[in-house]
DNA sequence: CTGATCACGCAC
DNA sequence: GCCGTACGTGATCATA
């Protein structure tokens, strides 16, 4: 594959930028209109022009970049630097061009600053500032020539790095007196499981160890392997097999509780108190060049994949908690994917069910099933909602028969019928397809690209997955976009402060100094000269959270009410020519858990 | 020892 | 062959 065609340039002879003393143009890095920055961890070199640099340490930056605009590569680090430095008014992101190159060419495998500009070393800084106003430029022309694409990474993910850098310097508290509780009873319970697993089987071995446990249950204890999927390994021992064996013997139930203790304990309760900063802080890392369509990502730890479904795993939220005194305003869209599909594919009976609140599932079954919709069982409605999931992800018979444990033919029969209910449906999946084949990409409603070489493939596993990614591409994509620029609106609500609405709401005016949003680390900084002269206004709450159809803000109590307004409002109407409602569910809470 | 890969399971 | 997007864990095996 083409793998660096846009952006790739052979350079061999690059001239580093002069140094210049910082105090000698003081004046026109404090006026420039844009400030290019390299930042190698201790100091800060600046360039308003090409050629020219200065070196700042971090402190003085700050104060120079105060309300300015830069260009950077991985500038959300930068940002964070800056929030460590008390910096209380970040500069906003004009370019990336880390994030530049994802949006560019998402396939492309390294995007260190020293590979797009196509030198080997970027130690020396004079250097670095070189290769990135060539790099700027390169991708300036680049972004030119696609004007979709151009407003997605000017409107939304330059603008977003800011938000991001903000959220992950936040962080999130959590209760690692309640998880260590939880972790000494989760060691207990494992404990007596695997002692009763080891008695069954008569010998002791690693339960977590797949082959291990197959020969144990294939060899030992001789379970029948009919209907048992092979891996490269041998036996599958995953979920779905172990639901085939279940009633064979007392030890499956044993080994499903085994796995769901121990997941528990070693991702999330034992983990997350040992990624805590001195004050009980998780911050977590979110990647926005790390998927296929657009969407975020959280790293370190991974705080978009917290337990919800069992009983179990939804006390793990409930560790996750705000400061003295703050409350959690969680607030999702309602059923967002589906909406998007509905309207990106013009299904307008679809739309109007939507706008006019109908329960989607419930109606797809009545349409399906031939049944009034209030005649619709829980188990139809049940299927309709996975065939409903399927149609996102491109789903085969094979695919929805194990889904929704029903039959090939039923399988079969259920999409026939749901295509020719929802043709518009299928035709936009077909159309899809046909744009990955002919343009060899796909994109969001905004212009958000995903190249497609793997349509081309000969080997038809390869091609056909490669196609359901592409038809799924869209959706969740645009999904993600109107995400970010959820929480770009928010992030600007949020900032309004409580001044703002004080004035329209005069049972709230005196108390506006005190309704500000600070955690107690933030109180106790010892530069007041910053806090009041920089002064932006104190927010009414911080993001804390984005996870995929749902933004989570830490506030003081006394502002719930208000920033669930505003959490609403702005994502119920992020883009109102969209061509259908968005409905957004708010919940205020003590803990994760409760919201 | 370190890194890559697999199997598995968690989220949306 | 068989429904999309992620990330983290432990086991396992290759590599240095």
């Amino acid at each position: 594959m083409r793998d660096d065609t846009l952006e790739m340039v052979k350079n061999d002879s690059f001239v580093p930028a002069v140094e210049i003393p910082s105090d000698k143009i003081m004046p026109l890095l404090v006026m420039a209109p844009e400030l290019l920055v390299i930042w190698n961890g201790d100091s800060v070199w600046l360039s308003h022009e090409k050629g020219k640099t200065a070196c700042l340490p971090l402190a003085e930056a700050s104060v120079v970049l105060r309300g300015g605009l830069i260009v950077g590569h991985d500038t959300k680090d930068f940002l964070k630097a800056l929030l460590a430095k008390n910096c209380r008014q970040l500069p906003a992101v004009k370019h990336d061009t880390a994030q530049c190159s994802f949006l560019l060419n998402p396939l492309r495998k390294s995007r260190a600053l020293a590979d797009l500009a196509g030198i080997e070393s970027l130690d020396d800084p004079k250097l670095a500032i070189a290769a990135l106003w060539e790099v700027y430029e390169r991708q300036k022309k680049a972004l030119a020539e696609l004007p979709g694409l151009q407003r997605v990474a000017q409107t939304m993910d330059f603008p977003l790095v800011n938000v991001l850098a903000q959220m992950e310097f936040q962080g999130i508290k959590i209760d690692t007196s309640k998880l260590e509780k939880m972790n000494k009873s989760l060691t207990r319970e494992i404990a007596v499981t695997q002692q009763n697993i080891y008695d069954m089987v008569g010998y002791e071995f690693n339960i977590a160890s797949p082959a291990q446990l197959a020969s144990a249950l294939f060899d030992k204890l001789l379970l029948p392997i009919a209907g048992i999927k092979k891996g490269k390994t041998g036996y599958s021992t995953n979920q779905k097999e172990l639901d085939k064996l279940r009633g064979q013997h007392p030890i499956i139930e044993l080994i499903e509780r085994f796995r769901e203790l121990s997941k528990l304990q070693n991702t999330y309760v034992a983990a997350l108190p040992e990624q805590t900063d001195a004050n009980g802080y998780i911050h977590t890392t979110f990647n926005q060049d790390a998927t296929a369509t657009g969407r975020l990502s959280s790293t370190n730890p991974n705080l978009q994949n917290i337990p919800i479904r069992t009983e179990l795993g939804r006390q793990i939220r409930d560790a996750f908690v705000p400061a003295p005194g703050n409350v959690f305003v969680n607030a999702d869209y309602s059923q967002f994917e589906l909406r998007l599909a509905a309207v990106m594919a013009g299904e307008t009976v679809m739309v109007e069910d939507f706008n006019t609140d109908v329960d989607i599932h419930a109606k797809t079954a009545a349409e399906v099933y031939g049944v009034p919709i209030d005649e619709v069982t829980p188990v139809q409605r049940r299927r309709a909602k996975v065939v409903n999931f399927g149609v996102l992800y491109g789903m085969s018979q094979h695919g929805l028969a194990q889904a929704a444990h029903m039959s090939f033919a039923e399988a079969q029969h259920f999409i026939d019928e749901y295509y020719r209910i929802r043709p518009r449906v299928k035709a936009f999946m077909e159309q899809t397809i046909r744009q990955a084949h002919d343009n060899g990409f796909v994109q969001t409603l905004f212009g958000r690209r995903r190249p497609t070489p793997d349509v081309k493939s000969s080997n038809f596993a390869v091609r056909s997955a490669a196609e359901r990614a592409a038809a799924n591409m869209p959706i969740q994509g645009t999904e993600a976009d109107l995400m970010k620029m959820a929480m770009l609106a928010v992030e600007k609500r949020l900032a309004e402060g409580p001044d703002v609405d004080a004035s329209r709401l005069p049972s709230e005016a005196g108390k506006s100094e005190k309704n500000g949003f600070a955690l107690p680390e933030r109180q106790a900084s010892s530069d007041s000269m910053l806090a009041s002269t920089d002064n932006p206004s104190i927010p009414l709450g911080r993001q804390v959270l984005q996870i995929h159809d749902s933004i989570m803000v830490e506030c003081p109590r006394q502002n719930a009410e208000k920033v669930s307004k505003i959490l609403v409002e702005t994502m119920e109407n992020i883009y109102p020519s969209l061509g259908i409602k968005l409905k957004v569910d708010v919940k205020v809470g003590d803990s994760w858990g409760e919201v």
